[in-house]
DNA sequence: TTGTATGCGTTATCAT
DNA sequence: ATGATAACGCATACAA
């Protein structure tokens, strides 16, 4: 009997202990498929995530910690974690492939890893009724909400560690500058610079696509002005990685004649010498906190919550 | 009605065109839970990995990128992939909580993501009748298989190259030596050896537990043997860059004084300096043959296919 | 407190 | 080729 299971304070002591008797010995399981099309909770968390190898979003080799405290966040509160194969039903618009796939399993929310390509498919969600939390991705809806680093704190951080050590020829490498982090980094950089007085012209602010090459090619191209920078604030560590072989490769010295600031701090980060200064993000807590919103408003009556903005939080290496 | 879009062969062109038009009139679509309720198959893969910290198996940086693949190969068959919360129930065994999870769901398959621990609740799942493939777990059954990288042959690579390189006193930092990887690694590696005549004594194996600081404390230990190795064979990567940093904390050079080779291929090795010579795993493909072995499984009539060995491949930088 | 019946949405079986 | 109906396993509302 499903009472036993569910409200166990309703039923006696007696026929508790002989119902639990028999489901042990004959080693029953409630099935969840059944249970969930009584019910409509599937205990489920859909997580749509769009690994198609023709976007590059999901390489980002701190994703893995994230999801890593997203599971585990949700497992201690018994929720599955389903990551979602779009559904690619023929004759169907593709513009809801994964809606379709939410709502077909009853999922109870739904996380979104964004891969900043802000892709149709994704946005489609956050107009569904199914709470929603989406990863660096700024959207927000009666039942959806977001869970960033605050970027535009962490930006601020690398500038007035620049200030702090003296440099005042500063520039930067951003990321793909439609994208939120890549525009909320550069902001609190800025500003924070502009606050010191200290200039931060045009021509010193180079963009990347977060990735190593890209960071390689917009250092040779700052190693280019006159004067040079003495500094260069890289909005990613794998662009940061990428700055640091093309100063090396120029001749010049990190951090004696260039200091360089990353974000992120990933693994590579304190690995590779001189150990590389970087804006941490807590990968950990975005996880966490991405489930904690969620659990908010699974019982479907609260609102979604605020975005959150996780705090940041510089780790001085060799690198400045 | 379900014939329209399971059997579309055996109904009329015009009643299919008719339900056709209502369904997406109405915007119907199938309940999934309704759906395995009836047929018992549930489109889902359980993916059983014990994230819980106190194990830390789950760090490996490379997960993701099999994960990745896993996740693809599996959508593009219509199969979605459910990381699964142990099954925690009180009162019941904790030795079938990963079972009984999957139980639950009526899972078409399960992957197993090996943390090295050998959890009993992880095993007890080959002794299930669900179709069941591990990653670096080596378990058979008749619906269990597994799929490694062909760890012995890439030890083997690693020798090879050492001694064409003309390193005759070598040595080797192990993984934790119960694990099955790197017992593998070191009699691939040490019969390579053999068979060219070069000796590996004992005290010329140390062992480490994968991660970077342990391999930093079997290269001090290496060092202070007299005569010191030239060479070091490392069975994982960052037990290879802690290796390094031992070198060059102990003022000798890589790879004059010493020669490292790592195993894995992690993002790491490419970006260190000097580059970190390596015997690369398959990480796609082993995400890729684990959906195929599943997929081999799926119609529940096929017997379990051969364990996957997945060919390892010597990628050579500055640090031999 | 306990038993019973109905519904959840789909598949599958049996007639038609 | 199509229509009707009984499972599938559980929750729940209603009776007892």
């Amino acid at each position: 009997m499903s009472r036993v299971f569910n409200t166990p304070e309703v039923v006696s002591q007696q026929t508790r202990q002989l119902v639990l008797g028999v489901a042990a010995e004959i080693g029953y399981l409630p099935n969840e498929s059944a249970r969930t099309l009584a019910t409509k909770k599937s205990n489920m968390v859909g997580l749509v995530w769009d690994t198609d190898h023709r976007r590059p979003g999901w390489r980002h080799p701190f994703l893995q910690d994230i999801l890593v405290a997203l599971k585990s966040a949700l497992s201690a509160h018994g929720l599955h974690l389903l990551m979602l194969a779009p559904d690619q039903s023929p004759g169907l618009d593709s513009e809801h492939r994964f809606l379709r796939a939410v709502q077909r399993h009853n999922v109870d929310g739904v996380v979104i890893i964004d891969n900043g390509s802000r892709d149709p498919a994704v946005l489609a969600l956050a107009d569904a009724e199914v709470p929603c939390v989406a990863l660096d991705l700024r959207y927000t809806g009666p039942t959806c909400t977001y869970i960033t680093s605050d970027n535009t704190g962490g930006g601020r951080l690398a500038a007035q560690h620049l200030i702090e050590r003296g440099h005042r020829r500063i520039a930067t490498i951003t990321g793909p500058l439609p994208a939120y982090p890549a525009v909320q980094r550069l902001d609190g950089f800025r500003a924070a610079l502009a606050e010191a007085g200290v200039p931060l012209p045009d021509d010193a602010v180079v963009s990347g696509d977060w990735y190593l090459d890209s960071g390689h090619a917009a250092m040779k191209q700052l190693l280019e002005r006159d004067p040079r920078p003495t500094a260069v604030f890289a909005a990613g560590d794998e662009m940061a990685v990428g700055a640091l072989r093309a100063v090396h490769q120029a001749g010049l010295r990190v951090p004696d004649d260039i200091a360089i600031v990353g974000f992120d701090d990933i693994e590579v980060a304190a690995l590779i010498p001189p150990g590389l200064t970087t804006v941490a993000q807590d990968k950990t807590g975005i996880g966490t906190s991405a489930a904690e919103a969620l659990l908010a408003m699974l019982p479907g009556t609260a609102a979604a919550p605020e975005p959150t903005a996780l705090p940041t939080k510089l780790i001085v290496r060799g690198s400045t």
